[in-house]
RNA sequence: CGGAGUGUAGCUCAGCUUGGUAGAGCACUGUCUUCGGGAGGCAGGGGCCGCAGGUUCAAAUCCUGCCACUCCGACCA
């Protein structure tokens, strides 16, 4: 993308109304722009990235073996009389009149709607195991929307319904999701934390939180510094192994880890205290097992092996899209801007032209940007006709991991200079071994 | 919902106390110089001063009501 013709609206100043770093980066880096309280608009940097983390989560939905649906925003008001949540969920559903006067409802999340559809479609224990989710705007009508995208009212959510026939098989899905969680946001870039949590409204008795750990966090959070040296890494994992999920989970989540609503003193004490942390938290997501609480009451049943009508035992895990854009940025920025990392940038090169208008210039930065885009990168490519701080500035702003700069100096001896966002450090290379050093980079992420 | 604030140019803000026909910096347009880390000069464009009432010869400024937004608290992916 040439940046003359980009929308890309960065704003020098701080806007006043943000409060932590992720809302005014999000917003000088011209990411978003707020159209009312907790619900923005989407620009293009800010959409890119957000397209980023949802195909990060289909992808590792998908290699779980969870099927993608997409289900309505506005639900009719009758499923949710059924499962007792129409009243249960108080204000903070948006409650919605249609021209016949039916009630219908912003949907806040879809255990019920998914119930129904499961529930009518499957009559035979074999039909199961299942899982299907959705990546879908959601809106809760928070008392107090703050942070940015942060907490939204209207946010976008991967959410997951798990069906299963006994609890046994319910907790290998809820394993499972443990697992494949781990996985999505190490491919962002991210540490986040599984940590023991309280139901909540849904509902249930196993519940963990996924917390990424950062200052601006809006969960007080404890545990074992032992936690933070575990890493899912590269490893094979087989999603159909009961056995080796449970292992995962075990790993994970042994140690001492949990946020201020389910904190345990005296256990926690246990913990030597060397080891022992307090910190904040930004939770990005969570995985509940609540057994047949939704399909008794919606009455999804299968016929077992004995010919018994059985209630499906069910769990549903949620990942927040849109929050994790404001948390990516919360782990990872400096004083100068965003510092993406290489698995959700929303480009993955920039290159900036020292001299616009000059003809050596202008033609090698033309050929970079070519060769870059055969070799499948996306590139943004600063061709205005700036000085070179405005065009390092921007650049930096936006977070862009990989800068290849060209001016008339380096060309003379053939080389582009290559500068990682992250540490600062530059290196000269020819134009050629800038482009093989960007797909080396970038291959396998 | 309780408490505290703020609405003036695209952005950050001054002006309001003590009413007199709207300001700065950045951004934008034209032009000249400059050009390897947010340059400078000259010339310009841009405002129902959140909305509606009221007081007054006269309201951004005083009064009343409303709306929006922000912050602190309870709530949440």
């Amino acid at each position: 993308m040439r940046l003359t013709r980009y929308f890309l609206p960065v704003l020098k100043e701080t806007p006043a109304e943000a409060q932590i770093v992720s809302h005014r980066l999000m917003l000088r880096a011209g990411m978003v722009k707020q159209a009312s309280a907790g619900i923005y608009s989407w620009l293009p940097l800010g959409y890119k990235v957000l397209r980023r983390i949802e195909e990060i989560v289909h992808e590792e939905q998908i290699r779980a073996g969870h099927h993608p649906i997409l289900m309505p925003t506005l639900q009719s008001a009758d499923l949710w009389r059924e499962s007792g949540r129409y009243d249960a969920y108080g204000p903070e559903m948006l409650r919605i009149k249609d021209r016949q006067d039916r009630d219908l409802l912003f949907s806040p999340t879809a255990e019920e709607l998914v119930t129904d559809i499961m529930g009518s479609n499957i009559s035979s224990y074999r039909d199961l195991p299942k899982t299907l989710y959705q990546i879908q705007w959601k809106f809760r009508d928070e008392i107090r929307p703050r942070f940015g995208v942060m907490r939204g009212r209207e946010f976008l959510m991967k959410d997951g319904y798990n069906f299963d026939l006994s609890k046994e098989t319910a907790l290998h899905a809820y394993n499972r999701h443990l697992v494949s969680y781990l996985r999505t946001y190490e491919r962002m870039g991210l540490q986040a934390i599984p940590m023991r949590a309280d139901s909540g409204p849904i509902g249930g008795d196993y519940t963990h939180e996924f917390l990424v750990l950062a200052e601006t966090g809006e969960s007080e959070v404890f545990y074992d510094s032992e936690i933070t040296d575990l890493s899912f890494g590269e490893r094979e994992i087989d999603y159909d192994s009961a056995e080796q999920c449970q292992g995962v989970l075990e790993e994970f989540t042994s140690r001492y880890a949990r946020t201020d609503e389910t904190h345990d003193a005296a256990l926690f004490n246990q913990v030597p205290e060397e080891r022992r942390r307090t910190a904040r938290g930004i939770e990005v997501g969570q995985i509940f097992y609540f057994g047949t609480m939704y399909s008794d009451k919606l009455g999804a049943t299968v016929t077992d092996q004995n010919g018994d009508k059985v209630a499906l035992h069910m769990g549903s895990h949620g990942i927040g899209i849109s929050r994790l854009v404001g948390a990516i940025i919360e782990a990872s920025h400096d004083d100068k801007g965003i510092i993406w990392p290489e698995g959700v940038t929303p480009f993955q090169v920039a290159i900036v032209n020292l001299k616009q208008g000059d003809e050596a210039c202008d033609g090698a930065c033309e050929s970079l940007y070519q060769q870059l885009g055969k070799a499948g990168l996306e590139v943004l490519y600063d061709d205005r006709d700036e000085r070179a701080g405005a065009k390092f500035a921007t650049m930096e702003l936006i977070g862009i991991p990989w800068r290849l700069t060209v001016g008339p100096r380096g060309l003379k001896n053939g080389v582009v200079e290559v500068t990682s966002r992250r540490t600062g450090e530059a290196e000269e290379m020819t134009p050629e071994a800038a482009v093989a050093r960007m797909v080396e980079t970038y291959a396998g992420i």
